[in-house]
DNA sequence: CCCGCATCTGACAACGTTGTCCAGGCTCTA
DNA sequence: TAGAGCCTGGACAACGTTGTCAGATGCGGG
């Protein structure tokens, strides 16, 4: 019977398709395994030369360590997990920028997922991430009940909610103020004179959607003014409905003199409208975006810090790996109103 | 001599502070461990009953696989590379989630990384993704010597360049025109009379910066324009940096009428020197951005689509990992102009 | 009633690395 | 010069999973 090639015979030292390893350095070298080991990691008790034979066989072999291999012996990753809604959002570009950078001076690398807001793509995202043992998550859910992570939480897995709570679970949160910065928004449009005031936002099912629409309701409360159904619209965030949406608020039974956006996207879309009307409209949106200054009149935004949220966040994380945090925190950053023109425009009745 | 507790030892069948294992729930299940391997892969040859009670232990418990120990056994990692510059920057946010998109078609997890445009970032970064045994990298090069690449294109990792080529090796490349893009921009300008165009970019050393200033001054030898060196400012990107250079065109002794940005970061930042400015002064930059078109004149560009770049680069480099794919190419894709008002301003001298 | 076969199950090795521990050779001192 | 102590290097097991292969079980037919 004539023999075959099998997966796993070896020519000179190598296997078919496959890369060194640490034997083949051995052999090569002509030191001992553990020798190899110790000078890839750069662990003492090497002498010179045999310090430089083994380099010499690295480098001749083209040898990377099996990371793989290393986190199944040492069971640490160096690794962290993002889960977030959508890279290609401008808000989520510089947050995952921020993580990346703590991760990078914690020396560990992050492998990130858009969940496009689907919950059960958060979850199937959360979990590969843990199948490939990340050593900490940080998360901006989608979803509203996390109980699925209980048993990561348990097995030590660091965890950190951004942006929006964790629900039915106790962990980390690290999130804006939308309620006040909303509050804010609004009142700031009455303090000039609005008292008809639309609110377009995203679904209240997500957190931070649901605490804009509660800033708008208070501040309009504060100020006594009853709110008609026909200027809020919640859940609409592609750009045809928002269109149609403020064009509903606009000439509507009762007209809005004023707009205030839940998100950036919606604020682009609600500036798109407004630029093909000749009526002034006042506009305030939360989330700052970029050129918001150049446009005419420049738009007044609710700002938050998409980079403090991820540093803070991932801060957090890692502090939580060394042990130094124990207890579950909730923590608020506030929001800044940054005034440009556009929510400065009286009331055009 | 009283004992104390070490890693190693077990409490009711879970290690301390780590997860259980196959080992964990096939005892709990009463099975032998490949009955558990087979029941978490879904492998036929279990009964019904056999399942259940696996499926039971593995809830009880909270197990999840390891993903680690099946890399090393498998060879396969499912889950590939994107090293780009920088993930705030609006460019490369659509175009990571492109390449996300078509990972996870292909069941696939993305790790990313920003090399800030720095080479031994870039490769460190590389380097530290293929001790992952990511199954594949895609590559946005800060540098341009990529033959520390070579033992991994011959160990199989799959390698996608992309936006910019690989430096002294043969691998895929997708790229968009920019020579071609750049010489069309600054043509639209030439057509609508000017011939004092001034022109704002990256470190040429950089391919794509390279490129447009190659477009750049061939556009302008078609059409028979000598080039003022005052006319020319390289390598500046930073917003403080760009604006001096941009005065500096404008007011100079033969001032320019018209600019050409390289970058969307440039465009912006001219852009807003030019609204302090009350000489108009024509404008067209290379890549769109959000809200060209509402600023006032909107904003004439050179468009290159960056999630189809991701995409593209995504998609040969699995069809790389198929085996459907051999010889190494380069692919260019095209530019669009898209024009707004800003790029057909008459010359104003 | 027993054999053959199909079906289900488990023991065992291997993946590539690191931690533990021991051997051998060296230096230093009494 | 012998003994103690140090330094270097290597053998071996273990990490948690999957592939291989052989054993156990049950069933139908001769």
């Amino acid at each position: 019977m004539p023999e075959t090639a099998r997966r796993g015979d070896r020519v000179s030292g190598t296997r078919y398709g496959n890369r060194p390893t640490m034997k083949d350095v051995a052999a090569r070298a002509g030191v001992g395994l553990k020798t190899v080991s110790r000078v890839v990691n750069g662990e003492p008790g090497v002498t010179p030369d045999t310090e430089r034979r083994v380099q010499e066989a690295i480098e001749a072999l083209g040898f990377r360590r099996n990371d793989s291999a290393r986190v199944l012996r040492k069971g640490r990753t160096a690794s962290i997990g993002l889960v977030l809604e959508d890279l290609a959002d401008p808000f989520y570009g510089p947050l995952s920028r921020a993580v990346e950078e703590v991760a990078r001076a914690h020396g560990a690398l992050l492998i990130n997922g858009s969940s496009a807001e689907d919950p059960e793509r958060e979850q199937e995202l959360v979990l590969a991430l843990c199948a490939r043992r990340v050593d900490g998550l940080v998360v901006i859910p989608a979803g509203d009940d996390h109980r699925y992570l209980e048993p990561e939480l348990k097995a030590g897995v660091a965890t950190v909610f951004v942006d929006r709570p964790a629900g039915r679970i106790e962990a980390d949160v690290v999130l804006s103020d939308s309620f006040g910065g909303a509050r804010d928004g609004v009142a700031h449009l009455i303090a000039h004179g609005h008292r008809r005031i639309g609110f377009i936002g995203d679904m209240p099912r997500i957190h931070t959607a649901a605490e804009r629409l509660r800033g708008y309701r208070a501040a309009m409360e504060d100020a006594g003014i009853e709110v008609e159904p026909s200027w809020m619209s919640l859940g609409v965030t592609d750009p045809e409905r928002v269109r149609r949406a403020a064009e509903e608020m606009l000439s509507g039974p009762v007209p809005v003199t004023a707009i205030f956006a839940g998100n950036n996207r919606v604020t682009v879309t609600v500036v798109r409208v407004l630029a093909g009307h000749d009526r002034q409209v006042a506009l305030v949106g939360f989330d700052d975006f970029e050129l918001a200054d150049l446009l005419k009149p420049g738009v007044t935004v609710v700002a938050q810090d998409a980079a403090t949220l991820g540093r803070t966040a991932a801060e957090r994380l890692f502090r939580q790996l060394d042990g130094s945090l124990v207890t579950p925190e909730r923590i608020e950053l506030p929001t800044r109103l940054i005034t440009r023109g556009s929510g400065e425009l009286p009331p055009a009745d």
